[in-house]
DNA sequence: GATTTAAGCAGACAAATGACTGTTTTGTCA
DNA sequence: TGACAAAACAGTCATTTGTCTGCTTAAATC
């Protein structure tokens, strides 16, 4: 709705588009269009479906599209504009939240990173307050607890952490994956692999100027497959 | 804290340092939010950044969203409502897919779980075409290639695999997570934990009427801690 | 031929949505 | 403290957008 300052020339500017070319029924050319603009970033209004078809009314359009309501072939959030999606069969949309993806963390500059992730990872059903980062383990050094070189953790941004809780920890400038322990005073990072040896530290609470820093607790861990 | 960038204002930038301000500011939530809900298929009105930020007054997540366009960290479709995208520069959001997430296969109805799924997993980066679905691991036999009882696997549905894969395969009504080797003509559902014995069928080609049948390739594996 | 049905058309209206103007609050710094 | 700017707020309006009602046309059906 641009309203007083945007020109109309614009306003009417083009969609994914493509000119009459009949193919298909019109009720399947509604549906492949649907699907086109959902996947070029956001479903069409009524009225963007009736120009792309070519009708004359916008009651053809919006015909077309209760008809693939009702055959289930979409779905539609109510009194929502561009509200078409694809049907979930009845079972809820997750709540999905975008998590910034990591390449190398430095010493301090966590939040930089942060500001200027490699990517982004979709993860779902967690707290919106939460700061979530997500980072690329290397090394075989949590390989007993399922954790492999090339897997992606997804940490939640926390200074501290409870006894047997895996974390991402900053030790001499790098970030690695551990089994935090607390035990008589002291902090250690247990790898879960007989080959690597436990760090040890003396200072039970981490902060800024001790040798270690917690960055956060991992909580998922995702592995592709080729 | 690292100084902030200065977003607004140009002109006048050098004389005005810019306040720092707590963790997760205003204007980095909105950018969130609209990155996530393009990620859950459509951009928000302005009034929904509103209402999700708590403002009080729609001008004020309009502004955030200008500004943020200004930076060039959102891009924007004049005339549209619903018009914020991600600019094409920035890094490309992932393309989210949802996947079925089923509880239990019993012998042949796959597809029938998939048609009425226990819920819903978003899964990004893969082919459209593909049919997918995920699954609970359980039991340990897999513990030494980091697939431990609990995680989630997403599966690529497909009736034949490679040696070397992990696949879902159905044995006796019960659906089990395995590698697969296909050796002499035999076809080998190999455990990765020395405690389980391999699975050793006759014929090398799978299908409806054999033992075994394959349901489809592991793709993914996912471990939520906590 | 009359009836029915589906598809499309035309126009109108109300709600949703984006945008504008002006005012108030809040925090920073001289 | 007071000046200043950024941020937030309140209210209003224009455009978009969804939806409704009634009408026309064409094809199928009896």
């Amino acid at each position: 709705m641009p309203p007083r300052r945007t020109p109309r020339s614009l306003a009417k500017a083009p969609l994914v588009r493509d000119p009459v070319r009949p193919r298909g029924t019109a009720r399947a050319r509604v549906l492949a269009f649907v699907r086109e603009q959902l996947a070029a970033g956001a479903p069409p209004t009524v009225r963007e479906v009736q120009r792309a078809l070519g009708f004359k009314a916008v009651e053809s359009a919006r015909q077309h599209l209760e008809a693939l309501v009702a055959e289930g072939k979409l779905a539609k959030e109510p009194g929502r504009s561009r509200g078409y999606r694809l049907p979930m069969g009845g079972t809820p949309l997750p709540q999905v939240r975008l998590v910034p993806q990591l390449g190398r963390v430095q010493a301090g500059g966590l939040r930089e990173a942060i500001e200027d992730p490699d990517g982004w990872l979709a993860v779902e059903g967690l707290q919106c307050d939460e700061e979530l980062f997500a980072l690329t383990v290397r090394g075989e050094s949590m390989t007993g607890a399922g954790i492999l070189p090339g897997d992606v953790v997804v940490v939640r941004r926390q200074d501290t952490a409870r006894d047997g809780e895996i974390v991402v920890a900053l030790v001499r400038d790098e970030a690695t994956v551990k089994r935090l322990r607390l035990r008589d005073g002291q902090v250690v990072l247990q790898p879960e692999n007989p080959a690597f040896a436990p760090l040890v530290f003396a200072p039970a609470v981490s902060g800024p100027d001790t040798e270690i820093r917690i960055l956060g607790r991992v909580v998922e861990v995702r592995r592709r497959l080729a």
